[in-house]
RNA sequence: GCCCGAGUGGUGAAAUUGGUAGACACAGCGGACUUAAAAUCCGCCGCUUUCGUGAAUAGCGGGCGUACCGGUUCGAUUCCGGUCUCGGGCACCA
């Protein structure tokens, strides 16, 4: 007998526990139970950083709901989890707390493994992963080192955001408004040698599976927005390099870059209406104006000031310096000032742009500044140029021809291109080229908390890697960071206990560790092979690719393009058989919540959560600032992703105590589409609680109908209308519900439960034909069962279905019965001149002169179509029918 | 600034992707049950009170309505052009 109330802690924790007893979610390669193979479905493994927030519990929510119904659909599924354990926030933790971050982090893993226990996921736990463990990080290490042997790891400079107060780097998070976050100290770019990988070498690669439907490996199973974003990142352009010669030497008297500055460009059509260059305060040209007139050294120091970000230079005040040298126009022989400017940046291309004021925005700006030439050399017809204003049709490559432009005028831009390419190479001087927007990915870390890069330092043998039968290189778990350097490089017996691999001397530890990009770029395979002595071995050519991969839309970009990329390198090495990682990918909308804020003294942000805040409103309702319980006046930032840093996330914690898990799910479905984003708000959680109880209830009140079994015949002609009716609005709503799952649209899903049961309740039970009713409420059992697996597989036993046909997990799931949704008649709307008038009734197999003669007659159309005679009827079938008079 | 999205009742949203706008819910209002409350159940619920007809801010009918302006179409939340606002990313947050 069900119990008349439903105790969703009783439940929920026998569920959970049998679950546990019964190794339910293990799952093992080729599985024979699983005719259909294997399904992996994977969600983004999260950073610990200490409770679960609302977007984890909807990510994983998608994840479980979609891992329950293609389980019942015969497909072998993984589900696994792990920990994104390295990385900057458990260093500021540790600062804080006065304790090692492997303790915070390692704590924190324990409470929301089992937040995510007590939310009933069908996680295989037996394959769970944590990046800073060194059986992970070591092969970090060790394909680091195969990088470096096939020349696709490298070292070079790199520009840091350096704090001088705290000597240390920066992360660009921790730069606010070109201020270090601690100290308040003006921040200084600064060039140090790091490693780098040549995600370049395969930008081609990367760049054809989501740009061209046509590669073989095109991944049309992604959102179109995350391919054009991508897409857009990789940034493939054609273009021209070329140099502008000059007679600069420098101390010794040799030319300085052997008397030709290069730049590239996609204008090369604008290349006659060059008026200066400018180059980055790097630049040797900047660098030998210093030389040649001290007084300009500190002003170029001045243009290296502020931060290395792209969004950061392209808001930022664009400033120059004249630095007195001039290069020679490659065509025209001109003499150009060289500039320094501080928007040109020296890790892009050769350090150096062309200026064509009249034909480039950022140009024309910067040329009005400093009063330097502006000549026209593209002309649209009927438009009139004017020096006076920018105007959008100036840099527009697709409109106009040239002018002034010798040879060239009357050309379009690619005929002027070609023409002008042509001319440089005759020079020697240029050439076509592709370039990429993409840049290579600077590995190297100068912080604590990550993979040690696998090198040492010999005075004698410079950087030498570390030998594969030395790794890993543990990371020592004893350090707390205090702000100050990289506390490695204070770890003696870290930094200094290493030898040379070449000569045996003692020799220093390379202290910067890995990007945790890089522990997140392959996790997903390691979750194929747990305990491996290999990085992946044959049961991930059984997984991988992965079927269905979750995730944030914010990771549409570097973590996925990374990914990408590391599974081009592995396939490089042999280690994998295909090219693509994520067949397909679902990107879920963020779980966004209020910021406030308040300003400290060091012209930092400190951040309070949004339940301790009270808002301000305006006038118009909108919220203008916030207020504490105590009266202090906070900032308001708007609404973002939850987080730690903005201290906005909301734990789930307290619904799940006071609901449950399987209403916390429900409602975390049914509040929105996954896809979309969503501003977080429990208002209206009670409702999918009053739902689960109303499913409770309608069991215990049918009990004795329900348990009379589902098995029993389906043949249509033996059921009564009551019974016919019932399953014919329950197996409609059946197939929308599946179709629903197909395309991951479980708002709907839940929606369409709700449906069910709402048909059930406005059914008389006992005049339904057996065993119509319990067929339907198994229907019902079955499509709620992904979301609430608990209250379902309970009700599913306590009824008798699991001793007739097993238990819900591994029945089939429910199909739609089309014989049940057939109907004699149909009805359509009716519409007059594309209004909705009315609707007609005609029999489910009228054709179409039947339907229009139909809506001829149909009283509505004499009345509004004044009695003119209909001039045309569009019939759509099965739905309307618009008459136009 | 650049790239990518989103904007629909008081609220979350739906509309099988060009075919009845507001399904399913939340909140609210009215009612039933109850000594009362909770719970439960039933009904109403976009705007138009100076659009018509009504005594009526009841019904019925009409008109309007999917951020804003314009276009294509028999028909537009859906397609096209432009604008505004909000969110994500911008390479060292993860």
């Amino acid at each position: 007998m069900i119990e008349s109330t439903y105790n969703h802690k009783a439940v929920e924790a026998a569920a959970q526990s049998h679950w546990a007893a019964t190794n339910a979610y293990t799952v093992i390669e080729n599985d024979p139970r699983f005719p259909k193979g294997k399904y992996y479905a994977c969600s983004m493994l999260p950073y610990p950083s200490g409770k679960l927030h609302m977007g984890h519990v909807r990510n994983y929510t998608i994840n479980d709901m979609m891992y329950r119904q293609l389980r019942m659909r015969g497909y072998n599924v993984l589900q696994p989890m792990g920990w994104d354990a390295f990385g900057l926030p458990a260093e500021n933790a540790a600062m804080k707390n006065k304790v090692p971050p492997a303790k915070w982090t390692y704590e924190n893993i324990a409470y929301m493994k089992q937040q995510m226990q007590s939310m009933g996921l069908a996680i295989d736990w037996s394959r769970e992963m944590a990046a800073c463990s060194p059986d992970y990080y070591k092969w970090n290490q060790w394909l680091f080192l195969k990088m470096l042997e096939k020349g696709i790891a490298y070292r070079k400079t790199q520009i840091v955001n350096w704090d001088p107060v705290d000597q240390t780097v920066l992360a660009n998070e921790q730069v606010i408004d070109g201020r270090g976050w601690r100290t308040g100290a003006l921040v200084e770019k600064r060039e140090i040698p790091g490693y780098y990988l040549k995600i370049t070498d395969y930008a081609q690669e990367l760049l054809d599976p989501v740009a061209n439907p046509d590669s073989p490996d095109f991944l049309k199973g992604w959102p179109d927005r995350v391919r054009a974003m991508q897409e857009n990142w990789i940034g493939k352009s054609e273009g021209v390099r070329f140099a502008f010669p000059h007679d600069i030497t420098d101390a010794s008297g040799a030319l300085v870059q052997n008397g030709k500055m290069y730049v590239f460009t996609t204008r090369a059509d604008t290349i006659m209406g060059v008026t200066f260059v400018a180059v980055a305060p790097e630049h040797a040209l900047a660098l030998r104006a210093g030389e040649l007139n001290p007084e300009l050294t500190p002003q170029i120091e001045a243009l290296k000031a502020g931060g290395t970000t792209e969004a950061e230079l392209a808001v930022k005040e664009k400033e120059g310096l004249a630095t007195g040298l001039f290069v020679t126009h490659t065509l025209t022989g001109e003499s150009l000032p060289v500039w320094v400017g501080n928007y040109v940046l020296i890790s892009y291309g050769d350090g150096a742009v062309m200026g064509v004021p009249a034909h480039d925005e950022r140009d024309f700006a910067f040329a009005k500044k400093y009063d330097l030439g502006i000549k026209q050399v593209v002309a649209v017809e009927g438009k009139q140029f004017s020096t006076d204003a920018w105007a959008d049709w100036y840099g527009d490559k697709q409109v106009g021809t040239c002018v002034n432009s010798g040879n060239c005028d009357g050309l379009r831009y690619k005929d002027a291109v070609d023409q002008v390419a042509t001319a440089l190479i005759v020079l020697h001087l240029g050439e076509k080229k592709t370039t990429w927007r993409l840049r290579d990915w600077g590995i190297s870390r100068q912080r604590y908390w990550g993979t040690p890069i696998p090198i040492v330092h010999c005075d004698e043998h410079g950087a030498q890697p570390v030998p594969y039968d030395q790794l890993p290189v543990v990371l020592p778990t004893d350090c707390i960071p205090d702000g100050s350097g990289n506390p490695l490089i204070k770890h003696e017996g870290f930094h200094k206990g290493a030898t040379c691999p070449v000569c045996g001397k003692a020799a220093r530890r390379e202290t910067d560790t890995m990007d945790t990009f890089v522990d997140s770029s392959w996790y997903f395979m390691r979750y194929t092979s747990p305990g491996s002595d290999r990085m992946v071995d044959a049961r991930n050519d059984y997984w991988m690719p992965m079927d269905q991969y979750i995730g944030g839309i914010e990771h549409a970009i570097l973590h996925l393009l990374y990914a990408r990329f590391w599974t081009k390198v592995m396939h490089t090495l042999d280690l994998v058989k295909f090219k693509e990682p994520f067949t397909k990918l679902l990107c879920q909308g963020m779980v966004l919540n209020h910021i406030y804020y308040s300003r400290n003294d060091k012209d930092g942000k400190d951040y309070f959560p949004p339940d301790q805040v009270a808002p301000v409103l305006d006038a118009q309702g909108h919220i203008t600032g916030g207020r504490l319980a105590d009266g202090t006046e906070l900032h308001y930032g708007g609404v973002g992703k939850m987080g730690k840093s903005e201290r906005n996330g909301v734990d789930p914690q307290d619904m799940i105590e006071k609901y449950g898990a399987d209403t916390s799910r429900l409602y975390m479905m049914f509040t929105a589409p996954p896809e979309a984003s969503l501003e977080w708000n429990d208002a209206a959680v009670e409702g999918s609680w009053k739902f689960l109880r109303r499913v409770w209830s309608y069991a215990n009140k049918h009990d004795a109908v329900l348990r009379a079994g589902i098995a029993g015949p389906r043949d249509e002609s033996k059921f009564n209308d009551a019974a016919k009716n019932l399953r014919r609005e329950i197996h409609t709503t059946l197939k929308q519900i599946n179709f629903d799952f197909e395309r991951i649209q479980y708002n709907t899903v839940v929606s369409g439960c709700m449906k069910v049961l709402n048909a059930l309740e406005g059914a008389d039970a006992n005049a339904i034909t057996p065993p119509a009713l319990s067929e339907c409420f198994s229907i019902l059992l079955r499509v709620l069962y992904p979301s609430c697996p608990h209250i379902t597989e309970t009700l599913w036993r306590e009824l008798g279905y699991a001793a007739q046909i097993g238990e819900l997990l591994n029945v089939a799931w429910a199909e739609v019965d089309e014989k049940a949704l057939v109907s004699d008649t149909v009805e359509l709307v009716l519409q007059v001149n594309g209004k909705t008038r009315g609707s007609i009734v005609v029999a489910s197999n009228a054709d179409k002169t039947a339907i229009e003669a139909a809506a001829a007659a149909a009283p509505d159309v004499a009345k509004f179509g004044e009695g003119r005679t209909p001039k045309k009827i569009i019939v759509v079938p099965g739905r309307l029918v618009n008459v136009v008079v």
